[in-house]
DNA sequence: GCCCGGTTGATCGTATACGATTTCAGATAC
DNA sequence: GTATCTGAAATCGTATACGATCAACCGGGC
C-alpha cells in the first residue's frame, strides 16, 4: 500500500512512452544525445529499462544508434518525409481497399460525419484540429483491414509522421479543400462497391498528392 | 590476448543470430518455450543480451511474448502465411516498380540468366535449389528500390518466410513453370519501359498466384 | 471423488556493479 | 602554430544479485 501499484505497465514501457513523447513534441530535438544514465535518473529507474526502450525506438526509426557510442534523435531530412509518405500511401491504400467490403453502414456514416466536420473547418481554418480530424477520418476507413500485418504497417507509418504532421496543413492550407473532396470521392467508391484496385489507387493518390504539394511548397520556399 | 577478440559483434547480436537460426531451422519448433536463463547458459553469457535478442525477435514476429511469463516461438497458422504473402506481394510489387527505371543492363542480364537457370531446373526438379534461385531473381529486381523504407519491408517479408518457404515449391511443383513464365513477362515489361503501375501489378499478381495455389493445395489436402 | 486455497519452485523484471570502449582535453614534439 | 600522443572522464555493454510475479502442485474441506 505504500508504493503505488503498477497496473501492468512496466518500466520499459514508461521509458518508451516518455522518450517517444519528448521526441514527437520536439523537446528532444533531432540530433539530441540520449544518454542512458541521464534519462534513467530523470525517470527514477535504472538504465536497463531505458536501454530497452531506446532499442525499440531505434527499431522504429525514431533514434539512430551506434555501438559503444550511444543513441541520438534521428535527423529527419527531406527525403525521410517523402519515403514515409510514399510507404504510407502504399500500405494505407491497400488497407482501405481490403477493409472496404467489411465496412458497416455505421462506419461509413461516421466517416462521412468526420469529413463534413473537416469541410466546415475550412472556413475558420485550424490546422491542428484539421489534422486531428483528418487522422480520425482515415482511421475510420483502414481500421477494419483484415490483414494485421498491413494494418500494423499503417499504424507505424502514422506514428512516424507526428514530427512533421502537425505542420503539414499549416504549411499548405490550400491543400485542405482538395483533400476533403478526395475523401468524398473515396467514400463514394466504397459505397458503390467499386473494384478494390480502384479504391486502393484513389486512397494512394490522395496521400501522394498531399506529399507532392508539401514538397513543392518546401522546395519553392527554400530558394 | 587470452580471450578472443570480438570483431564488432556484440553478444546481443550473437544471441539474436543463434535464436533466429534455430527458429527458421525448426530446431526450436512453434510453441517452444524460450527460457532466458537456459539460452544464456547455452551461449555462455548472461541473460541480459539474450533478453534484448528476444525482444527484437518479438518485434519481428518470430516469437510471442507475455509479461512475467516469457517468450515462445510463434505458431504460424494458415492465415499467418496468407498475411505475410499478401503483404510481401504488396511491398515487393511496389519496390520492383520503383526500382525498374534504375535497373542497369547488367542487372537485367543477371536476372535473365537467373530465370534461364530456373527454367532449366524444371526438368530435374530440385525444390530447394529452385527456391534459392527464385529468391536471387526477385532480389535482383527489388534491391535497387530507391525508397529504403519499402526495401526494408521487403527484406522483413522475405525473412519471415523461410519457415514455410522451403516447402513451397516442394508442395506445388506444378507452379514452377507458370512462375518462370511470369518472370519473363515482368522482365519484358521492365525492358520496354512499361508504366510503373503495370509492372507493380504484374509483380504483385505473380506472388499472389503462388499464394493462392499454395493455399488451394493445402486446403485440398486437408480434407 | 471433486473443488479450492495455500505453498513452493521456476522465471521474469530491474537494480547495482564493473570492465571495455570511445571521446576529448591538454601536453609535447616538430 | 599545427599535429600527434597520452591520459582521464564519460558512457556503454554485460555480469551478477535480488525482489516480484506467475504456474503448478498438494493437502484439506465439501
Amino acid at each position: 500500500m505504500s508504493t503505488t501499484v503498477s497496473p501492468t505497465i512496466s518500466k520499459s514501457e514508461q521509458a518508451y512512452a516518455y522518450i517517444h513523447d519528448r521526441i514527437v513534441n520536439h523537446q528532444y530535438t533531432p540530433g539530441y544525445r540520449l544518454v542512458l544514465g541521464t534519462i534513467a535518473d530523470e525517470l527514477d529507474m535504472s538504465v536497463v529499462p531505458v536501454r530497452e526502450a531506446i532499442r525499440r525506438l531505434e527499431a522504429e526509426g525514431f533514434v539512430t544508434f551506434e555501438r559503444n557510442v550511444g543513441a541520438r534523435v534521428a535527423v529527419p531530412d527531406e527525403s525521410e518525409y517523402v519515403y514515409t509518405m510514399q510507404t504510407l500511401g502504399l500500405v494505407e491504400g491497400s488497407a482501405i481497399a481490403l477493409a472496404a467490403p467489411l465496412l458497416t453502414a455505421d462506419d461509413l456514416a461516421r466517416a462521412r460525419s468526420l469529413n463534413d466536420r473537416l469541410r466546415r473547418l475550412i472556413e475558420h481554418f485550424d490546422p491542428h484540429e484539421f489534422t486531428r480530424l483528418n487522422q480520425l477520418f482515415h482511421a475510420a476507413l483502414y481500421e477494419s483491414c483484415p490483414n494485421p500485418h498491413i494494418l500494423d504497417l499503417v499504424h507505424r507509418g502514422w506514428r512516424r509522421l507526428p514530427s512533421v504532421r502537425d505542420s503539414t496543413f499549416a504549411y499548405i492550407p490550400e491543400r485542405a479543400a482538395g483533400s476533403v473532396d478526395e475523401h468524398d470521392e473515396i467514400l463514394r467508391l466504397i459505397e458503390s462497391d467499386a473494384p478494390a484496385l480502384e479504391i486502393e489507387l484513389a486512397a494512394r493518390t490522395h496521400r501522394w498528392r498531399t506529399m507532392d504539394q508539401f514538397v513543392a511548397a518546401r522546395h519553392h520556399a527554400h530558394r
